[in-house]
DNA sequence: GTGGTCTAGACCACT
DNA sequence: GTGGTCTAGACCACG
């Protein structure tokens, strides 16, 4: 009944989008499976069914889900789709970070100094 | 006279802010130096004057700059704030990196051996 | 419709805060409650939607008010933070009250005293 | 070289006012005794000569110091004014704290139980 | 000239 | 309808 938690930082929707291309890249929903309901989803996470509806039109606009009329939303089976999501999320977060870090002033070698100092300390 | 860039989905005082943090944490502005005055930073980032305040004024809050009455405002003296700065967004940045990789499934070795992948494929 | 009383030695938005504040840590808004919108709000204290907002903001950032994205804004439900309000207030004022008064000299026993003669002379 | 100390909210005017008040009216500056010069009193506290003279020009509005031609400033000799001093001030302070507490809903009864409580909570 | 505050009015995303 | 952001322009205290 908690529902999700949300950061008020940006919208709700995006935040639900993310969470579920997780999951789906994580393969916790797997190729072709069968997904909640909306109304189910909504109650899960907690928000209004509209703000479930647009979270997932998100999705079936970048091709992860599809939806079988009159039958419920599934995951795609276009194998290429998933396959190179995973790689393309983790591209985006590198480069991202990357950049900040090239902002900041630090060169190839120092972020990946910087990583491994990062790692230590908080493995230690 | 075109001004800063700016992407619209997060607010411009935002980005501001983090534009002047920046400029601080790699000493362009250094320690006690004056900075411009509201008009003029505003005149720079091709903003209006409220905005430019808010977007320092966020700074003032986190002790990052200090206001003289009715002579300006500062890069503040106090070196622990600034010394602490450069190494907190740098962790900032990493950590948050860090979590949203293992967030999909990545464990920390592998996130090293991603980030050595996505230099190589870069660099080449 | 003549709005609240404000003195013009200090912003409007403090004094704003001020008053919510005091509404809230007297139980006036209880626990949860939905707020007054900032545009109802502006026009009951007779200012500029925006000065409201700047008030509330501030009260936000210390955990007082909490913003249901376009639903509203909420009194904390946080109990530790409201129950620690009213007395950090009390503390406040006569925290205040007493080093100002050592200031001109008065030792923590003339310092009880006077408020005794205070009251009696102001209660005959 | 330091000076005295400001807190950016109020005009330091209004700041070193209220600190020469104190001075007066705890006898540290005596009835007839010359003060300092303006620049002197301006290089103590660090500030720049206009603004100390505006800090004194409010005290003799007040009639607290007077200006003698060619001489200098000196405290009043006006004995009533400086015994009023004392006892205004104090009683200034009490009449501001204790309407603020009652704003806060206690009634005199529990003012003065807080002053002893938050007396032996500092003292103990 | 400096920053601070306030108003007025507009537009926008979100739910 | 809700809050958030931004612009424009004005006035003010301060030093």
């Amino acid at each position: 009944m908690q529902g999700w938690t949300f950061d008020s930082s940006r919208p709700i929707y995006i935040q639900i989008s993310n969470e579920i291309v997780r999951r789906i890249s994580t393969g916790i929903y797997a190729a072709g499976e069968k997904l909640p309901s909306v109304r189910e989803f909504a109650l899960e996470a907690g928000v209004n069914p509209n703000t479930m509806a647009r979270a997932l039109s998100e999705l079936e606009r970048l091709g992860l889900i599809v939806t079988e009329r009159a039958s419920g939303k599934y995951v795609t089976t276009n194998t290429e789709v998933l396959l190179g999501l995973r790689k393309e999320l983790i591209n985006q977060v590198l480069s991202h970070a990357i950049s900040e870090l090239e902002n900041l002033g630090l060169s190839r070698e120092q972020i990946i100094d910087a990583l491994h100092n990062y790692a230590n300390e908080r493995s230690v």
